[in-house]
RNA sequence: GGGCGCGUAGCUCAGCUGGCUAGAGCGCUGCCCUUACAAGGCAGAUGUCGGGGGUUCGAGUCCCUCCGCGCCCACCA
């Protein structure tokens, strides 16, 4: 029945129990369950563009600790995994590790191979974007294997069965059906807009993508010319935009522009003439208190030139160079257009950068320049993932309308936080939504639209009129399917059909991984047990984005919320509370190493001291720590169950065995409230603390009973069996392939099936036992401990008489468990006496003379 | 600029709705090869609970304020 190894190792558990895990199919999603009886987890999905650092296990490990847990409780755990393969991130990481880069203008080579060796420094090869997706999928599925088994040895409860990936089939159907749903009821739309644009990666960027950085500038006092003839002084960072000035504003309660207020200021250099305007966003203190509008500078310009219907003069291209262009043309008109040529001539091809510095040239030499240059650093934005700030530029995207805020704000009150304090960023983002959500992007490995456009007689696209795809036709792509109605041959023909080009934000798939994985109207069986979901675990950093957006879609969708709670984790932090990174070189070893080194349970350990919401230290000490604990459950298990198995039937019958158990009650019950609120940091150090207790102190004083052929050996083994099973138990989430390997050396199944510790039971079999007899009991123990540490003898030393003044109350308790007191501490006599002073005085036997 | 969080022993962190001499582990010191465990065990020392006010019989715990750190949000002139 019991089989202990002789010599117990947590080394190589990890191969053994995943292996097992996998053939029981421990984990597997038993979908016979009713929506009651299920708790599923809406997984974050990792992008596989980068690699999986240990912060990534500690906030996956959070996750795993709950989905154990409830599995426990009795719940069938829905609990899939996800890779997201999908968006610019994994796009730019092919790009990188295969040394190419996609030309959309090649043709398809079905000869091309990757290249065997890329050398990083060399200008990557040209391919064609069909090129470049199978390219896509032949080094992607390679990230994710790595993933899996990181996973899988980190002893992430995941179901392998319901892996998705966010490029995959399932996941572009869903996209395209949740995309062409919206536009049916027109939550989404297409249209012409000014476009925060990447002009690196030359793609729009949402705003949900956003990163402000500090960044130098400086400001130039231009000399514009006023109304009057005299010099009108206008401060901006971006003098380059000059030639896209449409207007220049002021606050309409500025007096030292309000007689200015309707009448024109010429541009200099460019001599055109704009309307000197106000408006509230104006800032008198700002610069002269004066501002240029150029189309488009900055946001603030957007604005402008929206609430105030002026017209574009665009020069900032896709590429970031100011294009080409004609002056004294419609829409440019100007005072000299000879001298407007000229001076625009020098910028034409230039970045903004190149443009900015050549045109202080220009505008220096014919003194149109006030004052010095004033070099200040500004907040500038950029792409999160860019190197160089965004330019606005106008084009065609597709947009979902964002719900109004009140209704946002209503959802963001009915999910459950851990911790409650995380709604407020979700609050702060909604309050600050401007516009509506850009879904579309300028890329090519990613979700495509399932849209096409008619091209008339003459060969003119109408990008405003898409030809949509049937729901029944997904997942399709544009750009090798054929729309309704027509053939292959009319591809780009007059009279034909274009393909939309552009691919789908990131996360306009990523807010579906709910519909996703609980197989929305593919497997309406599916869905019916698993949705809405019960957790959301993800980081604070994207509440903005995947948090939100997935509410979003399941508002419009289902009008509810995607899932009850939301478990938000924090980051992992260098001692120095930097967050790790790459760059700023604090990155610690890879999570193999680590599970190599301390073991997969101590890694988790480490992982689970991290409560929901903190950002924690990456601290190899803990794990060090939980590696420790690991070991000492194996040992301390030996021994427990060493002592051999209770006769059938024995009960636990003496007072110490029974105070035990009374105080494991205790401990269960604080695990199972401190797990109902995701405090599993909280199980966990109680659970430990209790169980150090326990090997110390309960593990002493039974043991020479246990062994003994007394009649009370049997209370003492029925104890042991009874508390190690519970405490097993208790770690069980933790410490998964420990508390497994000690299950197997005498139960049947897998603890991680097994039923989660009832209070009301253990209290059963505890009888009228009193928390104070173990407690007074270790309290004796400890000072004869001491006094033999003190005497620097060995705790073996035998002890002549121990004199314990104390309570009435708790010399009852310690009289109750006097024999075990004695046997543990070797003691010979032990006396009681009643005081006010509590004290143990030891006397200890002469040391025995040594040669 | 607005908001959220954090600041407790050298280090990493607990201290839940205010209540006995402020806790744990690591590290440090000392002792012990005890037949579950020496990659261990036992014991010990260590803190003006960021500063200053206030409420209270009583505050690490509540209120105000200041300081430091981190993060989120914010219209780049």
């Amino acid at each position: 029945m019991t089989n202990l190894p002789e010599k117990p190792t947590i080394d190589g558990l990890e191969a053994k129990w995943r292996a097992r895990w996998d053939a029981d199919g421990t984990y597997r999603f038993d979908r016979t369950k009713t929506r009651a009886e299920v708790f599923s987890i809406d997984t974050p999905p990792p992008t596989v563009s980068g690699h999986l650092h240990p912060g990534h296990v500690f906030s996956y490990t959070h996750t795993d600790l709950v989905a154990r847990y409830q599995r426990m409780r009795g719940k069938e755990v829905f609990y899939p995994m996800g890779w997201d393969d999908n968006g610019l991130n994994v796009e730019r990481r092919v790009q990188l590790l295969t040394g190419t880069i996609v030309d959309p203008t090649l043709p398809y080579d079905p000869d091309f191979r990757r290249p065997e060796k890329v050398d990083p420094k060399a200008r990557p090869v040209p391919i064609s974007r069909p090129n470049f997706i199978e390219l896509c999928e032949e080094v992607v599925p390679d990230f994710e294997t790595a993933y899996h088994e990181l996973w899988a040895t980190v002893g992430l409860s995941v179901d392998w069965d319901h892996t998705y990936t966010t490029i995959g089939p399932k996941a572009v159907r869903m996209s395209q059906r949740g995309f062409l749903r919206l536009l049916a009821r027109d939550l989404a739309y297409r249209a012409e807009s000014p476009t925060l644009w990447d002009v690196d990666m030359r793609t729009s960027v949402a705003q949900a993508e956003l990163a402000d950085r500090e960044v130098p500038g400086a400001y130039h006092k231009l000399r514009f010319t006023g109304p009057d003839g005299q010099p009108l002084l206008i401060d901006t960072t971006r003098p380059e935009l000059l030639p896209a000035c449409v207007a220049v504003v002021a606050h309409p309660d500025d007096e030292r522009f309000q007689p200015l207020f309707g009448q024109t200021a010429t541009t200099p250099l460019f001599g055109v003439e704009v309307p000197i305007l106000a408006h509230e966003l104006a800032d008198p203190d700002k610069g002269t208190g004066i501002a240029m509008i150029c189309t488009f500078g900055d946001t603030t310009d957007v604005t402008w030139w929206r609430e105030l219907s002026l017209p574009v003069r665009a020069v900032v291209q896709r590429d970031g160079r100011l294009r080409p262009l004609t002056w004294g043309e419609p829409g440019w008109e100007t005072t000299d257009a000879a001298a407007a040529q000229a001076a625009y001539d020098e910028l034409a091809g230039k970045t903004a950068k190149q443009a900015q510095a050549r045109i202080v040239e220009l505008l220096t030499e014919q003194d149109l320049l006030d004052g010095e240059i004033r070099p200040i650093t500004h907040p500038v934005k950029f792409w999160e993932n860019g190197t160089r700030p965004l330019e606005i530029v106008t084009s065609q995207q597709w947009f979902i309308r964002y719900p109004d805020k009140a209704a946002m704000l209503a959802r963001g009150k009915e999910l459950a936080w851990w911790p409650d304090f995380m709604r407020v960023r979700f609050e702060n983002w909604v309050n600050g939504l401007v516009g509506d959500w850009n879904i579309t992007r300028q890329r090519f490995f990613g979700v495509p639209f399932p849209a096409w456009y008619p091209i008339d007689a003459d060969g003119v696209t109408d990008f405003l009129s898409p030809i949509l795809a049937d729901e029944a036709s997904l997942p399709v792509d544009p750009t090798t399917d054929v729309p309704p109605g027509y053939d292959e041959a009319q591809r780009n023909q007059p009279g034909g059909f274009a393909a939309d080009p552009d691919v789908m934000d990131t996360w306009a798939t990523s807010s579906l991984t709910p519909q996703i994985v609980c197989g929305w109207e593919d497997d309406p069986d599916l869905f019916e047990r698993t949705f809405p979901m019960d957790m959301r675990p993800q980081a604070h950093e994207i509440i903005r984005t995947w948090l939100f957006s997935t509410v979003v879609r399941s508002h419009y969708l289902h009008d509810t919320l995607p899932w009850t709670s939301a478990a938000i984790s924090g980051f992992i932090v260098d001692p120095d509370r930097k967050k790790l990174s790459k760059s700023a070189g604090n990155m610690p070893d890879d999570p193999v190493t680590l599970i190599e080194r301390h073991g997969a349970d101590a890694v988790r350990y480490w992982s689970a001291n991290g409560r929901p919401g903190m950002d924690m230290t990456f601290d190899e000490g803990q794990m060090k720590i939980g590696r420790r604990l690991a070991i000492k459950l194996l040992n301390a298990s030996k021994f427990a169950l060493g002592v051999g198995q209770p006769a059938h039937g024995a009960a636990v019958t003496e007072p110490v065995d029974q105070s035990m158990l009374v105080r494991l009650a205790a401990l269960v019950e604080e695990a199972t409230a401190a797990f109902d609120r995701y405090d599993y940091a909280r199980a966990l150090e109680r659970t430990e603390a209790h169980f150090w207790s326990f090997c110390d102190d309960y593990l002493e004083l039974v043991k020479n009973r246990a062994y003994s052929e007394e009649p009370t050996a049997e209370s003492a083994k029925a104890a042991l069996h009874l508390a190690l099973e519970v405490l097993l138990k208790l770690f069980a989430p933790f410490l998964p392939y420990v508390t497994e390997e000690v299950w197997s050396w005498w139960r049947e199944g897998s603890i991680h099936r097994s039923d989660w510790p009832d209070a009301t039971e253990l209290r059963e079999a505890a009888a009228i036992g009193d928390p104070l007899v173990l407690a007074v009991a270790a309290d004796v123990l400890t000072e004869v401990r001491r006094a033999k540490s003190e005497a620097k003898r060995s705790m073996r030393a035998p002890v002549d008489k121990v004199k314990v003044t104390d309570t009435p109350e708790r010399l009852g308790a310690l009289d109750k468990v006097a024999l075990d007191v004695r046997s543990a501490g070797a003691i010979d006599q032990l006396f009681f006496a009643k005081g006010e002073e509590p004290s143990v005085e030891v006397t200890l036997a002469p040391e025995p003379s040594t040669s």
